[in-house]
RNA sequence: GGCGACGUGGCGAAGUGGGAACGCUGCGGUCUGCAAAACCGCCAUGAGUCGGUUCGAUUCCGACCGUCGCCUCCA
């Protein structure tokens, strides 16, 4: 990733378009509207469509604590060359088929445990605007049908190229495309083929929307000609944003989008894609990890850098999680025995760290650094629980302002005590005890093997033995 | 070929024109019957390579090497 301004006042982003860092303002209605490209339903979401959905939402979360209002839109695409394709192999009708993969998409990103976008838009659910903003397009004459087709215009839009930084000349063209005016024109209506089950009328015969424009009609439907945030895959950028930015800006006249944020690849030796065949499937990786773990993992990275997705770095994650549980049962330990008075330097390194904190986040959604300023927290608890213990009062402001913390990045379920030990356990365990009494330790290791062995651990504390599921 | 991102310790990952965060691992120690957790301490004289600017560069500039993305569907 590259380098971003400081912060100074209120967060920034970094935007594509302008290549730095920029001030986020909210919109004329008070709140931040944003935008971001989700998944074609054609198959089940790999671990790399949930970067977007988790940087995204966790940024929503984060401008909502921070007091903005927020609206947060996120389409599927439903209608597409390779929904066809796919309901062509499986033999159903491509409808049937996006509509089974849209709910397995809501179900797989339900479990993230983030919420959902406020709205999620379908092509199948904006024809009308989707042809309506086609006819503006061939009114202002940056659109033309052709046997059947439209085509955008892209000779008669100045500013195409500006988003990836490239220029028309310089753009490897490889089919001339005896349908097209020029190579690059794209297709914004597609005229109907007979192996394609679904089709819509419009005024230039039955067919069905070309990729980009999908996105143009129901950001403009959803946010208006202009907003404030437009997000997505980096690997978005050309020609699908390009495209985009055409269309809206073609058709309204003002800046579609004024930061454009998009996210860096997950890298699994290689690009993860569908069409390479080299894919994590977003619910194998919830099955194998558990959401906290993959949470915490899209989040430990900064989202512009490229992530290699591996058991390494799992491992790691899942370490880094189970150290921030551990500090929740030190609070919970404390409490049960609080101390007296106030921890100086646990209140100083609470203030302290809540400012890195926020600071970070302000910059360009520095989440790493985030994670830092939560460890410098962690530290400081357990520094004061074992040494000299506050009393209740700072333990549970404390806890508080931890949890709060873990709350801005969707990771305040670890501080959520896990279901105490069912009453056999804790059997084992009070047995256990009449067994260090009596001062016989080879029945005692043996029953936190037993204990162990059903799924539980023991922790000997000065308060006395701990008991969690592990 | 064009456009873009990036190369930091065993691994992951930050900031910064002048002391290289943070996490994981490893090592030593404290605590503990044991164990775990936790705490204390240690672990890059060097930041892909080579030049340049500078009193001074990992940080700025250039070249080269390498990785990745985009240029076709792709989060």
């Amino acid at each position: 990733m590259s380098t971003t301004s400081p912060t100074v006042g209120g967060p920034r982003l970094y935007s594509t378009l302008s290549r730095r860092s920029e001030p986020l303002e909210p919109g004329p209605d008070g709140t931040v509207r944003m935008y971001v490209c989700g998944p074609t339903v054609y198959g089940p979401v790999h671990v790399g469509n949930a970067r977007p959905f988790v940087v995204f939402s966790v940024l929503k979360r984060y401008l909502t604590r921070r007091g903005f209002a927020v609206r947060f839109v996120s389409n599927v695409t439903d209608v597409n060359d390779k929904i066809y394709a796919a309901a062509g192999r499986e033999e159903v009708p491509s409808a049937e088929l996006a509509a089974r993969y849209l709910a397995e998409y809501v179900a797989d990103t339900d479990r993230l445990e983030l919420g959902r976008p406020d709205l999620e838009p379908t092509v199948t659910g904006h024809m009308p605007e989707i042809i309506d903003l086609i006819e503006r397009l061939i009114t202002v004459d940056l659109a033309y049908p052709s046997h059947g087709d439209v085509y955008f215009r892209v000779n008669r839009f100045p500013g195409y190229g500006k988003l990836s930084g490239r220029r028309l000349d310089e753009l490897l063209v490889t089919e001339p495309g005896d349908a097209k005016e020029h190579p690059l024109d794209f297709a914004l209506w597609k005229g109907h083929k007979p192996d394609e089950d679904t089709f819509w009328e419009s005024p230039w015969g039955n067919g069905r929307p070309g990729w980009h424009i999908e996105c143009s009609a129901m950001a403009q439907s959803a946010l208006g000609p202009s907003f404030e945030i437009h997000g997505g895959g980096i690997d978005l950028a050309f020609p699908h944003h390009e495209n985009e930015i055409a269309q809206s800006e073609g058709a309204n006249g003002v800046p579609m989008a004024r930061i454009w944020a998009h996210n860096e690849m997950l890298e699994l030796g290689g690009k993860m894609s569908k069409s390479e065949g080299n894919i994590i499937l977003l619910r194998d990786a919830l099955d194998r990890w558990g959401r906290d773990v993959l949470v915490a993992f899209f989040l430990r990275t900064h989202y512009r850098s490229k992530l290699p997705f591996g058991d390494p770095a799992l491992e790691d994650t899942a370490r880094q999680v189970e150290t921030i549980r551990n500090t929740i049962l030190a609070l919970d330990r404390a409490e049960s025995a609080p101390g007296t008075g106030i921890n100086r330097e646990l209140a100083d390194t609470l203030v302290a760290a809540r400012n890195d904190f926020f600071d970070a986040l302000d910059d360009d959604f520095h989440t790493p650094r985030a994670f830092a300023a939560l460890f410098e927290v962690i530290h400081a608890i357990h520094r004061a629980v074992d040494g000299a213990r506050p009393g209740l009062a700072q333990l549970q402001a404390t806890r508080s302002e931890f949890v709060a913390l873990l709350d801005v990045l969707g990771l305040a379920s670890l501080a959520v005590s896990r279901p105490g030990a069912p009453v056999e356990i804790v059997a084992l365990a009070r047995e256990r005890e009449i067994a260090r009494a009596e001062g016989d330790f080879a029945r005692a290791d043996e029953l936190r093997a037993e204990i162990e062995a059903r799924g539980y651990e023991v922790r000997d504390t000065p308060e006395g033995p701990q008991v969690t599921s592990r």
